[in-house]
Formats: structure tokens, C-alpha cells, sequence
DNA sequence: GCCAACGTTGGC
DNA sequence: GCCAACGTTGGC
């Protein structure tokens, strides 16, 4: 068992969103970076715990808890020459971009912000999202990162 | 809206 | 394989 945190800007799709789906469950598409792709694709495990993170709105931060669902499969949006995520590259017969499906677990009791994260500097050493340029929107979670930040919770 | 950080592209 | 140009991310 391991734990993530990914990334989305809750003008497109917001932890709540996720908890409306149908089945509170969402395919994480669009993801065109080669490193969080492999971490999608290589290292998630079905169960794996996710912390949801709202990036690029007024209190980034941790709002709550998700779950990686089955096994990975064809970000299937790369094949769509209409869709905003289309890569002409990625041969549906080889494809270049791979998605998981994360189900809705618990909303953290409160935000947990970028701000108050980075000021756990020293407890949260080598925890790539506080670290300075980050810009990975899938990366891995130290279990002992996991406890701390949910005992601040 | 600004801009630093960083990934990707493509010419050579 | 190098690296300048360019595009994107995401905090502020």
C-alpha cells in the first residue's frame, strides 16, 4: 500500500465534482507528463490512499482523501482530436499517455494549505510538493509524510 | 496578471 | 547530444 497526491484546479475539477460523480469515481485523464505518468502507469497499486490537492485557486492546498481504483488503462482523451488533451502522437495500437480511475474516499475536516505544509518544513523534509519548483501533478507520499500531514488535520 | 521554474521541441 | 526557444504550471 502505498499513498499519492494529485493535483487539479478545482475550476475544472474539484473534490466535490468527484463526490458527485455516479460512482464518486473519475478517470484522472489529461495528464501529459512522462514522470507522473510512470507513476500512474508503473507504480500505483489498486487501493493505493491519495491526497486530492486544489492547485491554482485562492487557498491551495490538501481538502481530502481519494483511492486508486483497478489498474491502469489508455488515457483514452490523448485519441480524441477534439478534446484539449489530444496528442497525435499517441497511437491507440502503442499508447504514449496512461491514466487510473480514483474513487472518492473522505474530505480532510479542514484544508490543509501549501502555506501551512511549508511551515512543517523540517517534519516534511524531502516531501516533493513543498519542495521549491515543483510542478509535478502526481507524486509520491511518504508514509510517515501521510501520518504527519493527517495529524494536523 | 506576473514570473520563476522547469519540461519539451527542434535545429544544428 | 547540446542548448536556445518556447510552452506550461502554479504560487503569489
Amino acid at each position: 500500500m502505498a499513498y499519492w497526491l494529485m493535483k487539479s484546479e478545482p475550476d475544472e475539477f474539484s473534490f466535490d465534482d468527484l463526490k458527485n460523480r455516479p460512482e464518486q469515481t473519475e478517470p484522472w485523464d489529461g495528464v501529459r507528463n512522462y514522470q507522473a505518468r510512470n507513476f500512474m502507469r508503473d507504480a500505483m497499486q489498486d487501493g493505493d490512499e491519495v491526497f486530492f490537492y486544489h492547485s491554482n485557486c485562492d487557498i491551495p492546498g490538501i481538502v481530502g482523501i481519494a483511492r486508486v481504483r483497478g489498474e491502469t488503462r489508455p488515457d483514452h482523451t490523448a485519441f480524441d482530436p477534439d478534446d484539449k488533451h489530444f496528442d497525435p502522437k499517441s497511437d491507440p495500437d502503442k499508447p504514449r499517455w496512461y491514466l487510473r480511475d480514483i474513487q472518492y474516499v473522505r474530505p480532510l475536516a479542514r484544508t490543509i494549505s501549501l502555506k501551512e505544509l511549508k511551515d512543517h518544513a523540517e517534519a516534511l523534509q524531502d516531501f516533493a510538493l513543498v519542495r521549491r519548483g515543483n510542478r509535478l501533478s502526481v507524486m509520491p507520499v511518504d508514509a510517515q509524510h501521510w501520518d504527519y500531514i493527517l495529524g494536523l488535520e
